[in-house]
DNA sequence: AACTTCATCTGACTAAAGTCAGATATCATG
DNA sequence: CATGATATCTGACTTTAGTCAGATGAAGTT
């Protein structure tokens, strides 16, 4: 009854069944999907048709004529791209367009109506989170980033409502040594961010500073995305970023009510060493020879 | 970024993903998916054709054809059924279990890799468990089954291991007034288990008295189901149960440790009396006239 | 016994999805 | 500018899924 395997059998059945749903709600638009999942990738922005094939997985004779029918239906333009006639662009018109938004409001009623019917909403997405995070594990990537991106900055402003939540004293950016965004771009640092399908899931950021040394600042991992060994992989990116910039010594601060990332730091070759700022809020200094 | 409707749909897609993976894996076992459902269903046991029919939503005469398909596999054999001739039992031959085997196999493998590489796989459990119970709200079955079934057993021994981590003393069985099993079952009492597909997920028990009155006693919701209201069914069930039973006036006890059953009680017609009993546990009394 | 109802099966059909070999046009390169 | 690589398109085909009308035989009803 408790079987792990059979816990994880018991919601492939659940959510199969809610999928198929959807899939059918969508053929109520009286076109098959195959068309239908093409005009929607459309519709989300990718225009390049070798694109679109690899991302749905289609063969290039049946893509081609999907793209016709969508044609003949007169929801979509192609046009051969002007730097290279052999590839064609997709783009909806304005009755697509209206096609593409039908199809979005079934979406969005369908996620809708599964929140509804739950009075404890945020526990429910949190869940989501937690799994879509787990099922595209290889699909996160990490990419450089300007500090002050919006990416960036809503893992930052997730990462200060976490320490707010952990530190017994609560947690207030502007007393903290706020890093200058410029010391976290190249050439002096950088900052990586971790992002699942569109949404940012973790980050971490590399500090040059001027006493020879390079610090670790920001390392944050979304809860939905723990277990991962998320933490791991962004450690070891901002490291090879430090090697690439010819940083040859590595230094951070923490807090030891975030034993995790202690934890993290002493497996991965960290050595402890004494206090060498004086912000207030961490109580704990690594420092790491590359 | 953070849009409930948006982060539905990343699950949506996430999930979509890893459950064509596995309709493509099943495809590698040389048969079509359709006559793989259905041997699939045989093998979990169904064995009545209309049902499976039922159960897969087919066409009488695709099923037809996808049974005939297997028995021509050697995978199955059909018999008339004895008391009706006119309908058919399915079940595997020993060649359709090494079959059924293989997809189990596969099936068990895909569950296995998605939590070997979560390292909190009991946090992506529940996350699954709670979505699951979501997404077959509208299946979950109130049952009422015998107090010492296997199914009522495991929800109480969840809701004793509840009740040890809520309760600041801990919880003890033997401390409490331990309801005879004879008081929950008919005539006297009932007890009612809530399934959601083969896992229950929450129970009351309505136990008689020869004091006038009779109690509600063990109302459980399994933390997976908590938001879709369960409790309240399985309220609404107990007292439409003592209603049957010609029971007029029910009480029952609680602990103020567990504030969201207090609530229920108080939004559904309960009315807080004066301690009616000496259990150790209970600080909370409501009685409810039918 | 005659009827209606029911579960299953059969034949004839359609729609959708997918495969594959070549045709066509364009691009990159020596 | 000839050559090979590349992207898309076309035609011919297969498989799978699904629909529907009617046949068959058994069960239930009057």
């Amino acid at each position: 009854m408790l079987d792990p395997v059979a816990r994880v059998r018991r919601f492939n059945r659940a959510v199969t069944s809610a999928v198929g749903a959807l899939d059918s709600s969508f053929l109520g638009r009286g076109r098959p999907l195959g068309a239908a999942r093409v005009l929607n990738a459309i519709g989300h922005g990718r225009s390049d048709v070798a694109e679109i094939r690899d991302y749905l997985g289609l063969d290039s004779g049946l893509m081609s004529r999907l793209l016709r029918s969508l044609e003949d239906e007169g929801l979509i333009e192609t046009a051969a791209r002007e730097d290279d006639a052999r590839r064609r662009m997709a783009k909806l018109t304005r009755a697509g367009r209206r096609e593409f938004a039908a199809y979005e409001a079934l979406s969005n009623a369908q996620a809708d109506g599964i929140l509804a019917q739950h009075s404890q909403a945020e526990a429910l997405l949190a869940a989501m989170d937690l799994i879509a995070s787990a099922l595209t594990r290889e699909r996160i990537s990490l990419d450089e980033v300007d500090p002050q991106s919006e990416e960036a900055r809503y893992c930052l402003g997730e990462y200060y409502a976490e320490l707010g939540r952990r530190f017994k004293q609560g947690f207030d950016v502007s007393l903290s040594r706020d890093p200058d965004a410029k010391d976290m771009r190249r050439p002096r640092g950088t900052f990586i961010v971790a992002m699942s399908d569109t949404l940012p899931i973790g980050c971490v950021g590399l500090k040059g500073t001027d006493h020879g040394y390079a610090e670790i600042k920001r390392l944050w991992v979304a809860p939905a995305a723990r277990g991962l060994r998320l933490g791991r992989r962004l450690m070891d990116a901002a490291e090879a970023a430090a090697r690439g910039l010819g940083i040859t010594l590595l230094r951070l601060d923490t807090n030891s009510a975030l034993p995790e990332a202690g934890q993290l730091y002493r497996s991965t070759g960290w050595r402890e060493i004494p206090r060498f700022n004086d912000d207030p809020y961490p109580d704990l200094f690594f420092e790491k020879q590359l």
